[in-house]
DNA sequence: TTGTCGACTTTTGTATACATAAATATACTT
DNA sequence: AAGTATATTTATGTATACAAAAGTCGACAA
């Protein structure tokens, strides 16, 4: 058992997330998970305590835990959240990239050329770009941020679709970030990766509007 | 009960952190603390797995959890960090913050007038100053990242000397900071912020670096 | 004296048992 | 028939018991 319960539990349940199988404001049972697992309530509390702190579920006093809903709102101040982070962490990478964090972000970009018809692929390439950019930019705690409110974003489901329609654009972009990061461009570094967000924002508020019942009549409010 | 035990946990811990009683490096061990707070290991489990979050503690994989410590160059990140989130948030607030809001930070000022000779009571102030602020800025999950990271700076100690012999400057900036706010200029605001935290830095840096012994000799390489 | 092997102790990870509070259903009263 | 009160059930919060793994101390041998 080279992995605890509680992690794979953690794990379970994130997935579990992010297919869709478990639905916003769906309720979550401990006895009941722990059971479908097979395991004890203890790692299952411990695996929710952490999707708590991730934002993919709201732990309701005394009523359990519940699938988080993000209203409109909430998502809109996710992807602003973004744009300051991610757009900082491109800043950053500009300034003190080393030679291999450059070898690794280019090495994400062939990948990409590469595996251009495979939605599911580009999704995995397009997490791993965003995170080999992160850790380019040196810094440990705008790179735990990034990653959990990057997770929030499971709440909203594949990004496979989005993928598909925008993969050459998005690639492109990634390119022009990594070679101003290349140059040491600071300012346009970042300035692109705020477009690269926002774009990606664009993409998903249309997905969740047309969509339209992914949220719920209380959550647009 | 209203609070739960774990809840308590977190707390004693917490401040127990902040006081100084528990120093950076030092293990926590499970059952000690339980049979010191007189409950039983499962809420004080959860407040570690809290703790580490707000990065006050390590888990060492099957080690316990060890109080952080932070190398001069975390404290650096942190700082870098907190300047991108914070000088966001005045920018934000410049943009969108309500009557409500400017009021609110308008009487915090006034009061920081009042307690100029309390280093305990400006302390308190100037959290609440910040928190405010962030409020203003009206993005839940930019509160979030800023309260999570301003806990981590509690590993360092109390700031009240600093407030003493920063407390005029640091007012005068507050006061600059909600002015360019209460105008909606944006730009100024978040460059004003953005000042405050890097002057806030220096003083800690020059802080942690006359303590000397305050950090271990391994985390400062 | 030093190095290594082994038993012991301590600690975490997990399971289970128990208590308390909330939600629900049922029965009784008006 | 409807509303309320009570009992039952089910959920979480906490405690404790148990198992496995890691560190520690000691003994024995070279």
């Amino acid at each position: 058992m080279t992995e605890s319960l509680a992690e794979r539990a953690y794990g379970a349940l994130c997935a579990a997330i992010a297919e869709g199988e478990l639905t916003p404001g769906q309720r979550i049972g401990e006895t009941t998970f722990a059971a479908q697992l097979g395991i004890s309530r203890t790692p299952i509390r411990e695996a929710l305590q952490r999707l708590a702190r991730d934002g993919l579920v709201t732990l309701d006093a005394r009523n359990g835990a519940k699938v988080a809903e993000l209203s409109l709102e909430a998502i809109q101040e996710l992807y602003d959240l973004r744009e300051i982070l991610e757009g900082s962490a491109a800043r950053f990478a500009a300034l003190g990239a080393t030679a291999n964090d450059l070898q690794r972000l280019n090495a994400i970009l062939i990948k990409e050329t590469e595996h251009g018809d495979d939605p599911a692929a580009l999704a995995k390439l397009n997490k791993l770009f965003h995170q080999a950019l992160c850790e380019a930019a040196n810094n440990r705690y705008l790179s735990s941020a990034v990653a959990t409110f990057s997770t929030t974003l499971l709440l909203l489901g594949p990004t496979t679709l989005a993928a598909k329609l925008r993969a050459g654009e998005s690639q492109a972009e990634h390119r022009a970030i990594v070679e101003a990061i290349g140059e040491g461009d600071a300012e346009r570094a970042e300035s692109l990766m705020r477009a690269h967000i926002r774009r990606a924002r664009e993409i998903r508020i249309a997905m969740v509007l047309e969509e339209g019942l992914g949220i719920s009549p209380t959550s647009i409010a």
